[in-house]
DNA sequence: CATAAAACATGATAAAAATCATGTATAAGG
DNA sequence: CCTTATACATGATTTTTATCATGTTTTATG
């Protein structure tokens, strides 16, 4: 079982320098370490669900968590990984709707939980702050629009590579420097590729095969990564 | 040709209580009518290219245009369609880097252009727009993450019809109360959807022969909106 | 540790969608 | 008004991808 260190104070938290509230005013910064409460999730917990009401935004300190849809006919798709220091629920917040995702722990997670209520204030008293959050809706807008972009455009194998390495940019190699360091079903990577969950074995057998990666059932070690990159055919 | 009343200020501008503008302080609205910069562009002008740098962020006061990006292999992707009110260009800006997409006009339009320091600074200074700003960035997340989820796991059928309610939505219909009020080619509304451009012809000569729609050039009338709602599938 | 359930794997098949080919209509330009 | 280019349309074909079927492995649980 993962070992956290006692929930600490925002002062001296490890994402301090890290998340969007590092360039909050330090009286702001106070007020949320006042007001937080920290919490650790065991995998597959949630922290919130999709229709449900926001009632304040999620800090990540430590761990992984995913942040995933559901589509009409009940399929889901990952919208977007999430790890130590990213913030998580503004988008709901900022616009005044219920979660439109839900959010799901992929290993045993530490988390603040800010309330709505002085969220909100300090974003209204804290322009840097609040410039800050537009910059991170920015980014991710751009991000989901790139993504939408390979949805409409790339194949599948493509798009399977590409993914494999946004897992890496993510969450980073294990001490080996080869193996993805999380855990993700096949379905699960096929829910964040777009596809279904046997063309996602098919290829990642083909890309074992062809020697880019190697498979130990849940473990991915990333063996030429200039290839992968070839196959994601990335232009930008 | 289309006739536009002279560019009048700001503060008795069409759109004033429409766009993200309508928040801002009084004071900051008169700076910007200011500094605004008024212009009409034709049919197939250009307002800003992917990959070149943002100078400010364009409101639109009547017309249409058409942000797209364009995917690795050059075949463009329509990302949103933007009329009246609408304001572009603060994506970019606002995340520090290039264009990510292109803003191209879909008829005559009529377009503000406000300098990107005074945007900037008028962000820093007045929280009440800023927060609009946020809602604004929090709701286009929204769409691109709701169109990222069809675009993964609906056929090309349902994204059509989708599409096609989509351009209603936002343009609206002609005075005949049927005929969508824009002008698209089959390959743009091929580029919306995601697909070839032929997949597009052929599911609209599909629905004409269904009796939803009727073709005439570019015209497009929608017959039997209820039919195309049950077409497109949409549970939300 | 046995047993059930879930996840993984792979082949066969079907369905969906893209591409290619060709012809027609429509719009643009001299 | 004629010519040319572009957009639209539709059939044939191929490619891609999903689905179905079935077996194996791994994981969870009493």
């Amino acid at each position: 079982m993962t070992h956290f260190h006692d929930a600490t104070t925002c002062q001296s938290c490890n994402q301090r320098f890290t998340s969007v509230f590092c360039k909050a005013k330090q009286e702001f910064i106070a007020e949320i370490n006042e007001q937080k409460v920290c919490n650790v999730y065991k995998k597959g917990q949630t922290l919130f669900n999709e229709g449900s009401y926001p009632f304040g935004v999620y800090c990540i300190n430590e761990g992984k968590v995913k942040l995933s849809h559901l589509g009409d006919d009940g399929k889901e798709q990952i919208i977007r990984l999430l790890r130590g220091g990213d913030v998580l629920g503004y988008r709901a917040l900022l616009s005044g709707e219920r979660y439109s995702a839900s959010a799901i722990v992929l290993e045993d997670t530490q988390v603040c939980f800010i309330p709505k209520e002085l969220f909100i204030s300090v974003l209204k008293n804290d322009a840097g702050l609040a410039f800050e959050m537009m910059k991170l809706l920015s980014d991710e807008l751009h991000k989901a629009e790139v993504k939408l972009t390979h949805l409409a455009q790339k194949p599948i194998r493509e798009r399977l590579a590409e993914t494999l390495l946004f897992i890496k940019e993510t969450y980073g190699y294990e001490a080996d420097g080869v193996t993805l360091n999380v855990r993700l079903s096949r379905e699960e990577i096929a829910n964040l590729v777009g596809t279904a969950t046997e063309s996602t074995i098919r290829l990642l057998s083909e890309f074992k095969k062809d020697g880019m990666v190697e498979l130990e059932g849940k473990k991915i070690k990333i063996l030429r990564q200039k290839e992968l990159i070839r196959t994601a055919n990335l232009q930008d």
